[in-house]
DNA sequence: GTCGATAATGAAAGCGCTTTCATCCCTTTC
DNA sequence: GAAAGGGATGAAAGCGCTTTCATTATCGAC
């Protein structure tokens, strides 16, 4: 309101606090080194003009964009949602933002944003899952952004990786059911990398047992609720019957139980079922959900300590961080 | 690659081009101007060096940031999430990108982020909910952004709104039930603003027809699966029963059938469910869920749609734009 | 009182682009 | 064949900050 039809600029505070832009550019970024009493007329200006720095400005002067990029395969029914909330909450509180990007399931839009990011110089690149295409990989490396590949653990990430093995929670569950006494597992794997890494190791374990080979159905990712009733169909044709369903994610694990339901069958009694990801509904749900915890919050939070030990100047030491996994027990299995 | 340690920048691909960096900026930004066989240079020059262009600097001088602010309470469980989806997915189409802001559900974030995207001039701050604050109105104001409020429709919008009429579905929920027989509602509302827009409008609309008022639980927000245990004992302990139960959300519903089925209860022979939202789930389930479809995409495509109008120097005549509502009659009430 | 150290500030040169204006060189047109 | 028009390009002045380096003021120590 103070000027008229003009957004004001540092110079604008300047001249009003009667200091030079450079002093007003010092009260922002080292406040330590500017006097209380000139730190008082600057901010009684600023407050006057309602100015607002202009970051775009200032990032290219100072060679930092404060901005890191979030690509994600999409997010409506996403099992990342919880790593995205963490981290746009912990990066806010950096005062860097956070450009959301959204890749499509087969990842197919990660090109175009991979540029768009490091067009705006972002200092951070988070992305889920691993990059398989090396020229990307290229792309990525060299720049002077942190690259961290999430929910998987490459033999060579690209910069840092956080995440958990794939393989080792198929050999798991594996284990896990056997020695629960179930005999005739079904799988129901997602038509994607991850998925397909944690059925091979499933399988892989289960063989060892001398056991008969688990039946399996295919679905299109991100698995999700609707999917159940296709699965359920399939499972209750098959002869003999799985004593188990292993699902790829927890809410299709929650829409058989409740084809169950619907078809007068009882879980576990009837047949067994786990999920995976465990969301808040596997413990909510009735009968709970066996699933298998990952803590996606806690792979933001990770992806952030690694953020900003960089912007600290640190080395990275372990560049693949496993934060690991659990097989929760619940009713269902 | 080919320069060693250092980003190119226009200048150097200009030099390699043999064009001087004018021609090399008209090659990105007005490429109809360059000649073909100018443009065959540049874009040799360009792949031999890797050269991407800094948007920060080119933002800088051209005053365009390509820059949208999406700010949500948040992520995990949003009923915002096909909002949000959509509208990333159109704005990058146009070479925009999303910076996404999580203000809480009690929007105390918002301030911040506020100040944060203005900084960044953005282009377009989207903002999911009506501002209340006087003063974040008159600091949105103003500026040479469009600020758009969504998922509500304020009488006196910032800039531009797009959403539906909360007391309208409150209002239309309630001749729905009682046209279809339903006597005893029982109302599960969320603690938010607009939730309770839809109790009171649903309320008055009740009492025109002279029945009893309806009982209700107070949940948070947002209200989700989880809270069907509490909601469902509290609701099973009333005297007389509700015939029907209203939900804030399709997944408080879900879970208050899980409920009714683990009590060996059946929907809707014993009681009715109503949720809101019509997320996918809602006709996946058993019993398919009675719902209010909103539409969320939508919104988030006329959203984006009102900015390419903006941009393209468009008036914007219709400030409030109402995508309406339907209630989707299914097997649950 | 003088000297050196330290704290606070200012002057000015960029950061890597965009864009206006001017220039040059071909076509057309009569 | 000259004038007019238009297409393609270049030169140069910023865009609004940050940051280095220099300068001035202040203070304590001797």
């Amino acid at each position: 309101m103070a000027t008229k039809n003009r957004v004001p600029k540092l110079e604008d505070v300047a001249e009003r606090a009667g200091v030079s832009p450079a002093t007003v550019s010092r009260f922002y970024n080292n406040p330590a080194v500017v006097a209380p009493s000139t730190a008082e007329k600057i901010r009684k200006a600023v407050a006057e003009l309602g100015y607002v720095p202009d970051l775009i400005a200032g990032g290219l002067a100072s060679r930092r964009s404060r901005l890191v990029a979030v690509l994600v395969p999409e997010i409506a029914h996403s099992i990342f949602n919880d790593t995205i909330q963490e981290m746009v909450s912990e990066l806010s509180r950096d005062g860097l933002i956070v450009m959301l990007g959204l890749t499509g399931t087969d990842d197919s839009g990660m090109p175009k944003l991979i540029e768009a990011a490091l067009a705006r110089r972002a200092e951070g690149v988070i992305l889920s899952g691993v990059v398989a295409n090396d020229a990307l990989r290229q792309q990525l490396q060299g720049r002077n952004a942190t690259v961290i590949e999430t929910w998987g653990l490459p033999e060579k990430p690209i910069d840092v990786a956080v995440g958990f093995s794939h393989s080792a929670v198929g050999t798991d569950l594996a284990r896990f059911l056997a020695a629960r006494g179930y005999r005739r597992p079904h799988l129901v794997v997602g038509n994607g990398v991850r998925a397909r890494m944690r059925r091979d190791a499933f399988l892989r374990e289960w063989a060892q047992t001398g056991r008969r080979t688990p039946t399996q159905s295919e679905v299109d990712i991100p698995t999700h609720f609707g999917h159940a009733r296709m699965v359920w169909r399939h499972a209750m044709e098959l002869e003999p019957k799985p004593d188990v369903i292993v699902c790829g994610s927890d809410l299709l694990a929650q829409g058989l139980i409740v084809e169950a339901y619907a078809a007068g069958k009882r879980v576990p009694h009837d047949v067994a079922v786990v999920g995976f990801g465990n969301l808040s509904i596997a413990g909510e749900m009735r009968p709970t959900i066996t699933s298998v915890d990952l803590d996606g919050a806690r792979i933001g939070r990770e992806a952030v300590a690694v953020l900003r030990r960089r912007a600290a100047g640190e080395k990275i030491a372990n560049r693949v961080i496993d934060i690991g996994f659990r097989i929760i027990a619940r009713e269902s299995a």
